[in-house]
RNA sequence: GCCUCGUUAGUGAAGUGGUUAACACGCAAGAUUCUCAAUCUUGAAGCACGGGUUCGAACCCCGUACGAGGUACCA
């Protein structure tokens, strides 16, 4: 008996991870590592019907990706396994036979048939549906008679009837419930499986799990645990319930009709360290006022008593902002490398100054999915509007850009190829500004817009002459100078 | 229906009987800049409702409304 924190995350494989999944996963795994102890990763495969071919992996993968290692699980060993449900079934039926032989559960022979006739008629009056106890009370040859007459039967927890059960939860505080609203729940079914109720009980007790943290749909069959834990003389566990991750004010977060999943989220260029910091965040609140940490600063700063008890909506404009925070965070090679994939989707040529791009970039970048419609123009100058070299703050319109352009472009090629770069471009336009005695607007608007094409762009004009090179600047500003003439032909 | 839980600005939330009710995202305005961002400054916006208890209530009690979860041989 060591006093060592264990946590466990318990996932059932039957589909891909949401974030309200792994944000449960993610507290287990802080907890742990706050208090030093173990986080241990179970397979809760009971039900075969909705086991999914690979989920397994997924959760591996999700875990592994999120940085959530875990020190005991399925793949990695530990002393308390095999890890997985489904390889442990031998010792269910024991224990609930001794919670038979101790009077803390009984055999059923009911078939479905009564049950569900049972649960209909106490729906239509009006009855709370719960199992009756027709077979609470058989005797132990009445029992004997049907288990030799091979009669299928179900192992129940004999609840108590009367008085009431308590428990605490790290987050709601005291719970208290009438024992009389407790079903006699099945422990063992037909077929000799444990019920995930069951099942998770002797697993957490059997695997020294100290603390349990799990979305607040088990609050309501907490009770039913405890009863157990005291039937079998075990020591209860510190129960930590968390509310829900919501989509909506009322609806949960669900993968089906949405985008939820980490792997989504991943796949819509959000970077898993802040998808990790973004999901501590929903639900609990750290004591300061900081809120990007990192895992190993999550991991210091967890406290169940900042989890919050109301449900919390899930809302990617924050996480938008946060995925900005730390793609700002990164050196410059760290985002180029990110995000050169995303360039490279619309932006092929080779001959361009990368790092530039990237330091022009990065700032500008929520998302990496961003990056594609901020660069295509590069590769090619986009189709536009003459009226675009109208901007009120710059003080440019198509006639004033048109003379703008015209003292440029000789200036600009007047540059010997080898001396394009960033401080000579700066030079020549800004004498071209001196010498038309402008606002700086006026001549560099007109030349962003003519080499872009783009109302908005990562960067300004000059730093955009830079990137494409002297002879595509060159050529793109004789095109604009040719748009601006021909409407001022048709104008005028 | 019954049981349990929840409700602080649009969102996430701090707050545990006396505060100008933090902070972050978003929004608005300004500064700055060759656009857009980034950055900095400022602003608008909130204790679900009704009763108590108290000198005093976002905080304690009761009720109402709304919401969620549970009520399976699912997990």
């Amino acid at each position: 008996m060591s006093n060592t924190v264990r946590t466990r995350f318990a996932p059932s494989p039957t589909g891909y991870m949401h974030v309200g999944n792994l944000r449960t996963a993610l507290y287990a795994y802080l907890l742990a590592k706050k208090n030093h102890g173990s986080f241990i990763l179970r397979i809760e495969d009971t039900d075969q019907e909705r086991y999914v071919e690979g989920a397994v992996d997924i959760i591996y993968n999700t875990l592994r990706q999120a940085g959530l290692n875990w020190d005991e699980g399925p793949d990695v060993g530990g002393p308390v396994g095999p890890y997985i449900q489904s390889e442990r079934m031998g010792m269910f039926k024991k224990y609930a036979e001794q919670l038979v032989e101790s009077g803390h559960a009984y055999y059923c022979f009911c078939d479905k048939d009564r049950l569900t006739e049972l649960r209909e008629i106490q729906q239509a009056s009006g009855i709370p549906p719960m199992y009756d106890g027709h077979c609470r009370n058989l005797s132990k040859e009445e029992v004997q008679e049907k288990l030799d007459a091979g009669i299928p039967y179900v192992i129940r927890q004999k609840c108590p009837r009367e008085g009431t059960t308590s428990f605490e939860d790290a987050v709601f505080g005291t719970i208290t419930v009438d024992n009389s609203t407790l079903d006699d729940q099945i422990l063992i079914k037909t077929d000799g499986m444990p019920t995930y109720n069951f099942a998770n009980v002797v697993d957490d007790h059997t695997m020294g799990i100290t603390h349990v943290i799990r979305g607040n749909e088990y609050l309501s069959s907490t009770p039913k645990y405890n009863l157990l834990y005291q039937a079998f003389g075990w020591d209860i566990p510190v129960y930590i319930h968390c509310p829900p991750v919501m989509k909506d004010a009322t609806h949960k977060l669900s993968k089906r009709n949405g985008d939820a999943s980490f792997e989504d989220l991943i796949a819509k260029g959000y970077l898993t360290e802040a998808v990790v910091n973004y999901i501590a965040l929903l639900g609990w609140a750290p004591k300061g006022e900081n809120e990007i940490f990192t895992l190993e600063e999550l991991a210091q700063e967890f406290d169940v008593a900042g989890i919050s008890k109301s449900p919390a909506i899930f809302d990617t404009q924050k996480l938008k902002a946060i995925n900005g925070a730390y793609i700002r965070k990164l050196s410059v090679e760290e985002f180029l490398e990110k995000a050169l994939p995303y360039i490279r989707q619309t932006c092929k040529r080779e001959d361009i100054d990368l790092k530039l791009l990237a330091q022009m970039l990065q700032p500008r970048t929520e998302l990496f999915t961003d990056i594609p419609d901020q660069v295509d123009f590069i590769d090619a100058l986009p189709d536009y509007d003459v009226e675009m070299y109208r901007h009120k703050k710059m003080k440019t319109n198509p006639e004033n850009s048109l003379v703008s352009l015209k003292e440029l472009l000789p200036a600009l090629d007047a540059v010997d190829e080898g001396d394009w770069n960033l401080e000579k471009i700066h030079e020549v336009c800004f004498e071209v500004i001196g010498k038309l005695g402008v606002k700086n607007g006026v001549v560099l608007w007109p030349l962003r817009t003519a080499i872009s094409g783009k109302q908005f762009t990562p960067g300004g004009g000059i730093d955009l002459a830079e990137i494409l090179g002297k002879k595509e600047t060159i050529a793109r500003m004789k095109d604009g100078i040719a748009r601006l003439e021909a409407a001022a032909g048709a104008q005028g």
